[in-house]
DNA sequence: GCCGTTTTCGGCCCGACTGTTTTCAGTCG
């Protein structure tokens, strides 16, 4: 079993937190989270770059690096950690990440107390003993009491779905804009960088009196509970759950306060760091060049980013992966938007598993301005009753016909199909019927814990199939629930863009799959990318913002997205011929 | 521990908040 970046993360973390218990440098242990960042955050199996030699290829990974993962993916253990694990219980590391408590409180409590453990600091600060370490009162116990428990509760404060973010943020902010004492209100931080998930909403504004807005927010009947309303801003709850922290900051350093406060951090770190190299200081006060203390404050964030000598960069970009250096160069992408898109290439409709017919799909797809939607309802073989037989295929396909058949609408419906893929990589209709279709979209549907080998195997036996026109959600993950099947991307990938066979983004904001590491990843293998929905109904379609978030955080421009063309021209780019050309 | 349009050694982002402190260390984003 590959052990998986998310694995050989945590261990760097776990590390660099033992050597920060063990009095390291700081520096050290900020290299050791930096590295497990960038693992975190690579398309490819770190395992394998290690075993060939190539982590150090990853930016903030060494030599040392290099060895101690090759180590761990090859005896499981990381000698250094092994030997700090002799000195230090490795339950104190769950100690440091309790909120408020760090490296340095929580070697102090095990020197002083001999705490080793959650359990064991709990007992002592219930039983007032940890007042008497230096440093430490009253509160320091109150509050790590309130934090232990609140771990045990359900629905600990984690990370939620951009989709039940995004749209609080958007109606909080709207109401703020609303009223009258307000000026500029903005979404800041990760909602604003469209990430998968987020752990609170960040709002930035000016006003006239700010004390009214914050108020304001305080009273909107989202809030469950809400802080006090000053003139700096105001933090509440929502009902669910979600917290929200509202800034209200000069108008003359909006820019500067925006930027800082929409991140990433490793974004604003590398920023910062380059910004010192010229001899300037960044904060979210302004620009201070450093010698002569002349500070700039800028409204907006492109007066910002031109003082630093960099191209504007997108909200979506600013994860510290490169963009800073393609700004510094001008060689940013310009990125894909929704309004480029012409159509989408899979939903679903009564047939299966939809909430909507045909008609009223065709209909909403029309409003939203397309010019073709593929119908791409399940298979024969899909079970939970909403399987669709081939004679109800067959008949599916007269339906469009005769829908196409008004040739006064300038938008064509596309007769389709999300085909299984079953574990030998077949597929579970008839090639005749398969080749009646105008758009077949391949899926795993099934048989989830197949290796690696073999799922990559399966996947790639559809792609090389010349009647799969794209594959649908590649990797299977549910954001925060289920974990991609085991599959090698980097080879579908080589093997999709060998057959012009395309890979979705499918925007279902669960999955965003491709992931935007696998959707950049594919794009520069060469592979033609499409953005769908896989709307089960009319009310769904409209999550094609999440698929074009993904998009735009995997660097994708108008030309890398298949669907931005029209529907003859993306056939020309499949290289396939159907009954529309001839 | 990493890294190099000053450097293979000597640097390595910035500020706010908190609680415990009589001037600051630790933690966080």
């Amino acid at each position: 079993m590959p052990m998986r970046n998310a694995e050989i993360a945590a261990a760097m973390e776990e590390l660099g937190t033992l050597y920060e218990l063990d009095g390291a440098v700081r520096y050290r242990v900020l290299a050791y989270r930096e590295a497990a960042r960038v693992i975190a955050q690579s398309p490819v199996s770190v395992e394998d770059l290690a075993v060939a030699g190539r982590a150090t290829e990853l930016p903030g990974i060494g030599a040392t690096l290099q060895e101690k993962i090759v180590a761990l993916v090859e005896t499981g253990e990381i000698p250094s950690a092994a030997k700090l694990k002799q000195k230090f219980p490795a339950s104190l590391v769950e100690v440091t990440r309790l909120p408020g408590v760090g490296a340095k409180t929580a070697r102090r409590l095990y020197d002083e107390l001999e705490i080793t453990s959650l359990a064991e600091l709990r007992e002592a600060a219930a039983a007032e003993r940890v007042r008497g370490v230096k440093g430490l009162g009253e509160k320091f116990e109150a509050r790590v009491i309130a934090a232990i428990d609140r771990l045990g509760e359900e629905g600990a404060p984690g990370r939620v779905l951009l989709s039940k973010v995004l749209p609080a943020a958007e109606e909080l902010a709207e109401a703020l804009r609303d009223h009258p004492a307000s000026e500029r209100v903005t979404v800041a931080g990760s909602a604003r960088r469209m990430t998968e998930t987020c752990k609170d909403i960040d709002l930035i504004a000016t006003a006239t009196d700010p004390t009214a807005l914050a108020t304001a927010l305080t009273a909107h009947p989202l809030a469950a509970q809400a802080g006090t309303a000053g003139e700096s801003g105001a933090r509440i709850v929502t009902f669910s759950g979600i917290s929200v922290d509202l800034r209200i900051v000069p108008p003359d350093a909006y820019g500067n306060l925006l930027q800082h406060f929409t991140g990433s951090a490793g974004h604003n770190i590398e920023l910062r760091e380059r910004a010192v190299k010229a001899g300037l200081s960044v904060s979210e006060h302004g620009i201070t060049e450093l010698d002569g203390g002349d500070v700039a404050r800028y409204a907006s964030e492109a007066e910002v980013y031109g003082r630093l000598g960099l191209d504007y960069i997108e909200p979506e970009l600013r994860e510290g992966n490169g963009e800073i250096a393609a700004a510094a160069a001008g060689e940013l992408p310009k990125l894909v938007e929704v309004d480029d898109l012409r159509g989408d290439l899979h939903c679903h409709t009564t047939l299966s598993d939809g909430r909507n017919s045909l008609t009223e799909m065709a209909a909403a797809a029309r409003g939203r301005g397309y010019s073709y939607l593929a119908v791409t309802d399940h298979s024969a073989s899909h079970g939970f009753g909403d399987h669709v037989t081939p004679a109800a295929l067959w008949e599916r396909i007269e339906e469009v016909a005769a829908y196409n058949a008004d040739s006064k609408r300038r938008f064509r419906l596309l007769a389709g199909s999300e085909v299984n893929i079953a574990t030998d990589g077949s597929l579970d209709y008839d090639d005749d019927l398969l080749e009646a279709l105008d758009w077949v979209v391949a899926s795993v549907h099934t048989s989830f814990r197949l290796s690696g080998k073999e799922m990559t195997k399966r996947v790639i036996a559809a792609i090389e199939n010349p009647r799969v026109d794209c594959v649908g959600h590649l990797t299977g993950r549910l954001i925060g629930r289920r974990e991609p099947y085991d599959i090698d991307v980097e080879a579908v990938a080589e093997a999709a863009a060998a057959n012009r066979t395309l890979v979705e983004i499918n925007g279902n904001p669960n999955r965003r799959d491709l992931s935007e590491r696998h959707a950049r990843l594919a794009a520069e293998a060469g592979v033609s990318i499409c953005v769908n929905t896989d709307a089960h109904g009319v009310d769904t379609l409209g999550n094609i913002v999440y698929g074009i978030a993904t998009a735009r955080r995997a660097w994708l421009t108008k030309r890398d997205v298949a669907n931005t063309r029209s529907w003859r021209e993306l056939l020309k780019l499949r290289g396939r011929q159907t009954s529309l050309l001839r």
